[in-house]
DNA sequence: TTATTATTAGGAGTGATTCGCATTACTGAC
DNA sequence: GTCAGTAATGCGAATCACTCCTAATAATAA
């Protein structure tokens, strides 16, 4: 896990408190651990991440903050079959998804707000962002031929 | 919903014969009934329009066949946060999801096969596909500025 | 410090999906 | 056509990610 942008997720915070929610320890850990790793982590895994740093933290708390966080912009949801995966980097961007391991990779591609113009001329819709998900195998993956680290986990 | 291609759906059935699968009532209607629309079902409703057709289809048997031909290549899974959609158009095409409404529209958009070439060279990745996914509100819900017909459906 | 009230822990509940198993029904061999 | 073998079904129970409820706790403003 990468070093936590301590400084900028508490001018996240601050925000909440401007909305009358509190900054628990919780809410603050919580934050700070998904916009630390670029690993797209469940709930589960953010749980047991949170509760190394506060051990009497409950799932339920993960989930209620995770859905807040997401609700006030701070985070991004993934949904991914199974589970749903948070995402610490909020802006739009790109993913590349390994369907050896399961991992899901963050990709700097640039966007290309054109196709969403065409997009809306074609349609008539209003379109108001786009996300491009590529599939294949990761480096490791495609070298070793076997799912490299974690099978599809969490 | 559109006229089913039946004889597609006989030829694609025919191919899970030879590996040694039977080819049900249920089994076929279930494949034409996902292939028929474009409305990116989910299980419950292809249940329910699956019933009208083989009323003593049981919900077990719908979700077990509609995992099975999606393992067969013969349909795609969306994830969709709480439920998975399922889409009877197999080859990779773009979506527009309405957030407003919920439903998921299909784009004919051109794949561009370059844009996959890019991420593979700058990654390492064996780069397989992709899918773009543009989000905003569809012509309706734009107009009307409510949710123009079912809410987040299914 | 105190009052107010958002938040938490923990457990019960929910809802989509899967599983187990007895029964049914394709299929191929005779 | 009959029969054996076995894939598939229906139905209820089980699973599992996630949400909800409630009494207890703790952040905040005065």
């Amino acid at each position: 896990m990468k070093a936590a942008p301590r400084a900028e997720s508490s001018r996240l915070l601050a925000s909440l408190r401007d909305q009358g929610r509190r900054v628990t320890d919780q809410r603050r850990v919580i934050l700070e651990m998904v916009r630390s790793t670029d690993t797209h982590p469940t709930a589960e895994r953010v749980y047991h991440e949170v509760k190394k740093r506060v051990p009497r933290v409950s799932l339920g708390t993960v989930y209620r903050n995770l859905k807040l966080l997401t609700e006030q912009g701070l985070l991004a949801e993934l949904a991914d079959g199974h589970y749903t995966r948070y995402d610490g980097k909020v802006g739009s961007h790109h993913h590349f998804r390994c369907s050896t391991c399961g991992r899901i990779f963050d990709l700097d591609e640039p966007l290309d707000r054109r196709l969403e113009e065409r997009v809306a001329s074609r349609t008539g819709f209003e379109v108001r962002d786009h996300r491009i998900e590529f599939f294949g195998r990761c480096a490791a993956c495609a070298r070793s031929r076997r799912p490299s680290r974690r099978q599809r986990g969490r």
